[in-house]
DNA sequence: AGCTTAGCGTCAAACGCTTGATGGTTATGA
DNA sequence: TCATAACCATCAAGCGTTTGACGCTAAGCT
């Protein structure tokens, strides 16, 4: 019989995003950042002042993990949890200085990551992956 | 300031994969089986015969990972443990008829995900995109 | 106005995985 | 031969996440 999954898009799709996520993750270990921390601070960056529930929608991840998460964050001073003007019940998330600045260290350690690939690929190549990883989203998204 | 993280190869590729096995977990979910046992069986099934942490190594997950699974499935009956020939400790992991058939099953189901990508890429694109995501597994591998 | 509906945040329990440590088994080398 | 090292499997504890349920607040509808 077939059953020749081991050469797969899917698979090698899954193995690169392993490996990637990997390498982000042990370089962020000595930053005391993990990879989803990261995730979380540059969310609220590039959309400040939005809920939690809202957040965990962008991130695919569940409400709770979202509040653990802020929870931690701003327990380091590097998150505030403001209250929404309209609704009070709702909390507006936003960054500290402390949690730019944490964000801007592990930024550099980010960007040094996909750069590494960047150039290992070429600008040509790594813009095509791009394009065809993004039309892989997209067409799986209304599968 | 930049960080500018939105357009990044990295986050495609995150986006991509976190799509593609959502829909993969979406459609096992009917069949009763999670995508991990899918994985599971399907490396068990390439290379019978192999021990529990050898497997382990080649699905990047723990020991432990493995043997909770392999206990999972050898409850319903579709995974055997055997005792090694030479190694008494050992056990080999091998398929059942029952694990082959589940096995069947849930592959035509990914088969499917995975012939609705490729058709929507097209032949030669999608082997330049595993030819793409194969390149990036190596160059991060040796970073 | 009053009622229903929808959305956010939080608590509690369950699940899966990782880390760390233990015991058992085979191979390697003095 | 005997000791050391290497490997596998397993147990126990801790952590992060999901699932399910509840109370609360604001908006829409009659």
């Amino acid at each position: 019989m077939g059953l020749g999954a081991l050469d797969r898009v899917t698979w090698a799709l899954r193995r690169a995003e392993l490996a990637v996520q990997t390498l982000k993750e042990q370089r962020l270990r000595p930053l005391g950042m993990a990879a989803a921390h990261y995730t979380l601070l540059m969310s609220v960056h590039s959309e400040p002042g939005l809920a939690g529930a809202e957040l965990a929608r962008r991130l695919n991840v569940t409400p709770q993990a979202v509040a653990s998460l802020v929870a931690r964050l701003e327990g380091r001073g590097q998150l505030e949890r403001r209250e929404h003007p309209r609704h009070r019940h709702v909390q507006e998330l936003h960054l500290t200085d402390a949690g730019r600045e944490a964000l801007r260290a592990a930024d550099q350690v980010i960007a040094d990551v996909e750069r590494h690939i960047t150039e290992g690929l070429g600008p040509d190549q790594s813009a095509q992956l791009r394009t065809l990883l993004d039309q892989v989203s997209k067409t799986v998204r209304n599968a």
